[in-house]
DNA sequence: GCACCTTGCTCAATCGATTGTGCAAACATT
DNA sequence: AATGTTTGCACAATCGATTGAGCAAGGTGC
């Protein structure tokens, strides 16, 4: 049974059941009864194949099919619980849905991106989901001249259906939040500085505006150096803010979780005051929490996302808007 | 160019450079000049690929030839930071070596893993690897059948060769650390509370190994009762904690991040005594050091274990032994 | 007894790339 | 000029499964 290495073929099952190799392929299949195959015939196939231990070739299979059933997702990172929840909820969804879900994770290298991207249509999937991508135009455009769906999720793009959070409001009634903590917490009135993200990235952008208008509402000033979007990496959050010492209350937006962790060290590191800091976090982590100075966290709804994701996955034709999904707001 | 859907294939390709599908093929993989087709026609063929926006069938291809170069990995959960960096990194060293990385999450449902596991055999996986997986013998069967190599990465299997941490050394030292800060911090000398994980697998037998070995050197009983291996769920930690109102200092041993977010927010929620107890945790998340009561935390070596591993992927005829891999500990 | 339908299969083409073999033309050798 | 060698490619089989078409045996109706 497992004597010799070489996988089993329909056609090795083909001489042990006496039948042929199209007999046995449709039995394995399921369209045995559409093809007019005897029960008898079907029973003794699937003995033979189950004690053989038979194993379909996908890769024969899927050259032979028009539907391949398979979904790509690139994403660029697991270091938080975003993307995370993220890759598990998909593959969970596409599993449910009956499709085969293959993801990747680039690093957020757009180079990256793009060969993965390739790659993924090489591998014949029906729907390519770019995650978080530098530049998901390019990978729509590959998409499109190759006959494959593109969508966007985290990040919108252009030339491809984009489901993303509604980081404007998200970010606009954190800021609200933090301002009213520093308020009741410390007696103080703001503004705020903004730490992490990347201003030529959408999100971080309309987080930014959200950011401003929470401060406009309360006709307050947001000076320019205390806006530091320095990337997505602590050790670039920390560097923007090591030589900061503040002498007196303070607050700060802290855009994504990443960034939260140099916020966390620096905070840590201030040999007075951090009882005079508030701050909140674009972005959820179950220990966030418990991290001193925390007013709050804004949780993307990753399950709503993935819903109206799945909606558009193999519907032709539509319109390359963006979605926006609501965040909800937890406050510590 | 891109006008019609269909994909391009080397005979589109051909009938416009006027060769034949096979001098396209050879040039497009790079065997054109063992071929000794002439640089003239490679180039003329390697233009129209190009403008015509052609893109390997990775299926065909795949089908064809007897090597497919794809790893498969199958990891529990993206829930923390360690599966995540395993993911991650696994990915990265794959492609740096020049293999295509699958990489499925499977929820620690034993029945997933195993359907992963042969839907990655019949893409032709070269080597699989089972992460953390719940019978992780079951999937090596399956892939002996089938001729493919099975490797076991963070828990042990008895069919396949395994790589994974120092469990118990890891364990000990983390114990012997959290000993010496109670006594130190506050004047108590144990025993600590194990929580977390289940004592059925191998990986939480080993630690409760080190944690009752460390009790042992200083001459300390640990009473059943405080050995709680809960499961891998912040919820079941926090069961197992609640009804516990420390009525002096106390300290835990945390098996698993997932756990000790159910046991810091125990901690946060009990109304008194919190700065008498210290707790330290079995894997490391980066902002575990400012969680207050924690004194340190166990880094489990990714790199070194996938380096490891990646030794083995291609090995015939390995031995089923184990690899221990030391771990670090921080103490904050 | 003949036409016709149903049952239960088999045949052979096909998906797109890979690769061993073969062969004509160009070139070199004597 | 005859022979041998190299260059540059094309042909056709092949990987394993899928699927439209077809065919023989058996049954039914009149």
């Amino acid at each position: 049974m497992d004597k010799d290495k070489k996988k089993k073929t329909i056609y090795d099952l083909a001489v042990l059941a006496e039948a042929s190799p199209s007999a046995v392929s449709s039995v394995l299949n399921g369209t045995w009864e559409k093809r007019r195959i005897s029960k008898k015939l079907a029973e003794k196939v699937m003995k033979i194949a189950e004690n053989q231990g038979y194993n379909l070739n996908a890769q024969a299979s899927l050259l032979r099919r028009d539907k391949s059933n398979i979904v790509g997702m690139i994403v660029p990172k697991y270091d938080n619980r975003y993307f995370g929840e993220i890759a598990e909820q998909f593959e969970a969804m596409a599993r449910s849905k009956g499709m085969f879900p293959v993801v990747t994770c680039t690093q957020r290298d757009p180079e990256l991106e793009f060969e993965a991207a390739k790659e993924l249509v090489g591998y014949q999937v029906e729907c390519l989901i770019s995650t978080g991508a530098t530049d998901p135009d390019r990978i729509a455009a590959f998409c499109k001249a190759a006959g494959v769906q593109a969508l966007n999720l985290d990040l919108p793009g252009k030339d491809a259906p984009s489901v993303i959070s509604d980081n404007y409001a998200g970010a606009r009634d954190l800021t609200s939040l933090i301002l009213r903590r520093c308020r009741s917490d410390l007696g103080w009135e703001g503004p705020l500085r903004f730490i992490g993200g990347r201003l030529s990235d959408h999100n971080t952008a309309a987080r930014l505006d959200g950011f401003m208008d929470a401060h406009k509402e309360l006709g307050l000033k947001v000076p320019n150096q205390n806006i530091q979007a320095s990337g997505y990496s602590a050790k670039a959050a920390w560097d923007s803010l090591k030589d900061f010492h503040p002498n007196g209350p303070t607050g700060i937006f802290v855009n994504s979780t990443i960034s939260l962790e140099g916020v966390v060290r620096w905070h840590s590191q201030l040999s007075e005051g951090t009882e005079n800091i508030r701050f909140g976090c674009f972005d959820r982590d179950p220990f966030g929490k418990f991290l001193p100075g925390n007013v709050g966290m804004v949780e993307q709804d990753v399950l709503q996302m993935l819903e109206v994701l799945f909606e558009l996955v193999g519907q032709p034709n539509l319109e390359n808007k963006v979605t926006l999904i609501s965040c909800n707001l937890e406050e510590f």
